[in-house]
DNA sequence: TCCTCGCATAGATGACTGTCGATGTCAGTC
DNA sequence: GACTGACATCGACAGTCATCTATGCGAGGA
């Protein structure tokens, strides 16, 4: 499946039961969310003026090794969370606000009146 | 730490890094939403009519035995996404809408202008 | 009291995953 | 071409997890 698929077609949690599709596509995307190493990187992407940070200014934040990095890099990319983009020797990670606004839809409850 | 607490003190992603601790917190119930199954529990807890919903409805819905829908739900339970009341025979599961609300918030992302 | 039903817990197991060191690849430099 | 630096890929390994069967526990009924 495409990682851009990985949310179409789903219904916010709370309008209906998933199917077993829709929710093995979403659990794919949460489940990347789901580790504090990911979720560090994102955060930093996400936050980061100018919308786009180089490999390199992850590593040093973290106590792990680069492949590590590298791998959680990848797990991100492959929901659809991340973009890259190599510009000489440095490879570049932006965010791809739309999976956070749909995930953000994803979970959204209406209000109880 | 409290299952209330998970969520608690943490930015939204796209505004400040997350830090360790608060990326430990928040990975936790994240990953909890990380498997087809639960997703899937929540999503027809969340969208009951009435708001609650007694486990034999859900071990119904699926094909995995009953202990692995027990399990689910503890998960589910103890990461503050249900709330559990045992009536006679039987025990009610419901959502904590506050927590998908916290969830969403961590997911906004700041409109591009 | 014993039985049945609804649900949780315990223990086991196969599969997955986060991490590492080693190595490969690509781009720029000497 | 050879070297260096940035990043990705590979293979291995230890820990975690989803699932199962078997069993325990509470509540109601015969």
């Amino acid at each position: 499946m495409e990682p851009l698929e990985l949310l179409e077609c789903s219904p916010p949690l709370a309008r209906e039961p998933l199917n077993a599709e829709q929710a093995a596509g979403v659990a794919q995307v949460f489940k990347a969310l789901g580790d504090p190493v990911r979720l560090r990187i994102l955060s930093i992407v996400a936050s980061h003026a100018g919308g786009e940070v180089c490999v390199c200014d992850i590593t040093g934040a973290f106590d792990v090794s680069q492949p590590t990095i590298s791998h959680h890099l990848k797990v991100l990319k492959e929901v659809g969370l991340l973009v890259s983009e190599r510009r000489a020797s440095w490879v570049y990670y932006r965010l791809v606000p739309e999976a956070l606004s749909e995930l953000s839809a994803l979970l959204n409850v209406p209000a109880t009146v």
